[in-house]
DNA sequence: CTGTTAGCGCTTTCAT
DNA sequence: ATGAAAGCGCTAACAG
């Protein structure tokens, strides 16, 4: 039925280990031998067993990603990162949703392990113990990707959330903003959540602001949390000037319920978010936002990943990815 | 190094047959000999080897999904549709995306059968000769996912797109619209391109409207080609009244571009477009759209393939899912 | 209910 | 430059 590594040498009249070496482009082959080989493997239609190479090779050529969500526009870009450089190094990637629950991430990083992945990219909410248990036990190469875990132990690309939302909050200060709200992530997220949360009350701080406790609402990073967060940011009796919110969407959500409050945006209330996904200009106006570079994040640590799975040197294997301030017409001056 | 079934053997004291039973969950086994190996393997940390599981079964518990762009909202959709079915029976996805690029899709599905996957759901552009001489050599099932072969002679779960694209404009009519510009995708895309032409086409001719060429741009699907076709429709000595978009990111760029030229959605100009993704409810005014049920494209060809793969009858190897008009705001009456 | 024994299709020394 | 042969770690008859 399928045709085997061996059926090609009968057919070309060498040996198994000659095929493999033409199949695996191994220069020492004779390119009369080689010819040869090539015109027994296309008569036959032969096509690689790369489970049984796998096996033998005790490399897979594909690695593993854990993923929060790929339908959110924000981790499909990254894994589009992933994907393009995966592809450049002849890597497959085998992909898994894991909503950031710990436990489905847990279970996923073992079954990924099981098909033994050559190295594993993972993206998801908070590092913990657990986590760092299953990684201990794989005996490949892991990178986070867009989180860190707290000790620093593991490599990992990134960027400097706290730093990104200081930015972005002082960039209304600097607007002369003085009551500035926030928009957040569940506290429980360390990088989205948590993070940028502490640049918000820093940056607050650094000014001399006091901080309103008030004034922060937790959303779940969609659309509609950013509508209703905002909604009572403007039932409040003294209504903040500005509003920093933790994600694009939420962001998007705040400015049309301002809109639809029959308030402009920036005149009445500006806006500012850190993403800067492709969304960030598909809005009126325009969002003005501290750009994530999350294709690069994606390709960075599938660099990072072939550079371990090869056990190449790497200089740093905690790299943080600048992050920049875009403005377009979503904020203005108090 | 690795803890292999046989240390597990040895260890519980029983042949590497009652370990892959026990692992394998068969019943042929006594709980107090079950009990036994459970201990060792938690002793050892044993973790099976699918790679080896797979070489000996010849089944890898894994599906090849290649997709055009994972970081394309619709496709993503797609995609957690497809993962979550999956999922929950059993098997992992290896995702590959080939831009809807004939050279690179027929690249990757011949990686994916090398590796031997057990399943295939292709999502692309055309269905070509070669795809399906590259389909026949798979001895796999192979689904087509928001596709459709020619021939009719493959697997796949799809929604009708001319007839959604003939729904949507039909809907313009209805509201007594006569003047309708459509923002096309590529003609060579038989699904989100040619399909959707034609369906504007028969609605016009079904109304008694004429075609005017001089009403149709070809965009890339994406925001930025949808202010422009809608600018250069905007300069028309005659403009349209209602523009009719292959998909809602265009029709976005479309709105957006009416309302920087001082112009109202719908008053002066309606919109309409089909796919109804998140994007649509996050917009000013909201946009009428024609709603594809993409997760459920992904889930439903999924779900086909797991059907396929285990060889059970199936009663409808190619599905359509029904599409329906959800109004919003972006429809006005002449 | 449990053990024995062939492979699965390929890579990889080690010879030659 | 090429071949022989021993696995890689597991499943799947088959026997008992």
């Amino acid at each position: 039925m399928t045709v085997t590594i061996y059926d090609v040498a009968r057919e070309a009249g060498v040996s198994m280990a000659t095929v493999s070496r033409v199949v695996n482009n191994n220069p020492n082959v004779k390119p009369q031998t080689r010819k040869k080989v090539f015109e027994a493997i296309e008569r036959l239609g032969y096509r690689p067993n790369a489970v049984a190479r796998g096996l033998a090779s005790k490399k897979t050529t594909t690695v593993g990603v854990v993923i929060p969500d790929i339908s959110n526009a924000i981790f499909a870009e990254v894994a589009r990162g992933i994907e393009d450089i995966a592809n450049m190094y002849h890597y497959n990637i085998i992909l898994c949703n894991a909503d950031k629950k710990k436990d489905k991430e847990i279970r996923v990083i073992n079954t990924l392990l099981e098909k033994q992945v050559d190295g594993l990219l993972f993206m998801g909410g908070a590092v913990t113990e657990e986590h760092l248990q299953a990684f201990r036990t794989a005996n490949v190469p892991i990178v986070l990707c867009a989180t860190t875990d707290e000790q620093g132990t593991i490599p990992s690309v990134d960027i400097d959330h706290e730093g990104a939302a200081f930015d972005a909050v002082q960039a209304l200060i600097r607007s002369g903003h003085t009551r500035i709200a926030m928009i957040c992530g569940t506290l429980q997220d360390p990088a989205n959540g948590y993070a940028r949360f502490q640049g918000y009350k820093r940056a607050l701080e650094a000014a001399g602001l006091p901080y309103d406790e008030s004034l922060v609402r937790i959303g779940n990073y969609r659309y509609e949390s950013g509508v209703d967060a905002m909604k009572y940011f403007l039932d409040l009796s003294e209504r903040p000037t500005a509003v920093f919110s933790a994600t694009d969407e939420m962001a998007i959500g705040a400015i049309h319920c301002i809109q639809d409050a029959g308030l402009k945006v920036p005149d009445n209330i500006s806006v500012i978010s850190v993403d800067n996904s492709r969304m960030a200009s598909m809005v009126r106006p325009q969002l003005t936002a501290v750009a994530q570079p999350m294709y690069d994040i994606g390709a960075v640590s599938m660099r990072l990943l072939t550079k371990l799975m090869k056990k190449e040197a790497v200089d740093n294997a905690r790299v943080i990815l600048p992050h920049e301030i875009v403005n377009r017409q979503s904020v203005g001056s108090k």
